[in-house]
DNA sequence: GGAAATTGGTTACAGTCGTAACTGTCTATT
DNA sequence: AATAGACAGTTACGACTGTAACCAATTTCC
């Protein structure tokens, strides 16, 4: 899975400090979820025109129920304004409405409208479809690893500073 | 894994299609690929000020030796106008120099220059150290998983159409 | 009770990105 | 040889992003 390419393309190079991009894990990560993730945009993106954002801060607001701008972002690790041009627009949008909470006027509860909750319900099923696709082609084995994999990784994002050994031993 | 939250931040309603987005995997990969490549460019930006289709430039040209901008594209999936101007850049700080090729002069061959190259061996040696501190933190069988999802990924990609079963069997 | 610090949310700005349009060169067809 | 199409690379533009500065409401603490 490295050096290869267009053949007369590159002309490899002897000596040089060896280091294979491909193999690379941050890269092959990301790779990985830019793929998936362009694959399932280009469904949802097709029906309605939303953005990642967009379609996140529905994702919370469907499942959650109400919630403030501020949930949302520690929810879905978004940044404040990123959740807050979300809202905007989903406001715009009428799927989404505001209401200042009573009892501490900064706050904002939000909430999906009926449409918005229309919305919501076919996003799920699209999401449901896709999951279904990927694990067709990802296989059973490969899903698995990947999931497990994955496990590894939030793990270690949970306790950054020693998270190792823990899940030792074989493969 | 899910409805967690900061408890009273959320009021959970009960009848709604349920959809975990903490468990939908285009949004676990692209955290984790978030994170770990954070946690990396945490590393190597410190030391440079490298934006990552920079570093990825680098990486190949490094790697290969002298090839094209199209080429670095081609590799490095990255688009003309991100390669272009991290071409730019780098030539900007005299790590690379472009050179017309001779039998057609649309291309541009690019190569480092000795400080180039220097640079690049730093981040070779920042790559692999990284690439411990991850086997460490991850431990044996979640980079082991996780390498092995990745791959089914990468099958996937390859083939976009039918690349299911062909792994198929127990976890 | 009132200044200071905190918190929820928005906005101005600068940087990054991809689409599309462009320049210049090469190849194919006639 | 001339025109059309393809290709390498750059650039103008609009969309999206995060930092930082901001407003308003609230809590803290003297």
């Amino acid at each position: 899975m490295s050096r290869k390419l267009d053949e007369e393309a590159v002309q490899t190079v002897a000596g040089t400090a060896d280091f294979d991009l491909d193999a690379f894990l941050p890269y092959r990560l990301n790779r990985a979820a830019e793929a998936v993730s362009l694959r399932f945009a280009a469904h949802y993106k097709a029906r309605y025109a939303m953005t990642r954002p967009e379609w996140r801060t529905m994702a919370a607001l469907g499942s959650y129920g109400r919630m403030t701008a501020t949930a949302i972002g520690a929810n879905a690790t978004m940044h404040k304004t990123k959740v807050s041009r979300a809202v905007k627009s989903l406001e715009d949008r009428r799927w989404l409405k505001r209401s200042l909470d009573e009892s501490d006027r900064r706050v904002e509860n939000l909430e999906l409208t009926a449409a918005g909750l229309r919305i919501y319900r076919e996003m799920v099923d699209l999401a449901h479809a896709y999951e279904r696709e990927l694990a067709e082609f990802l296989g059973d084995a490969g899903l698995r690893q990947l999931e497990a994999g994955l496990d590894a990784v939030e793990v270690m994002m949970a306790n950054p500073q020693r998270a190792a050994r823990r899940r030792g031993g074989a493969g």
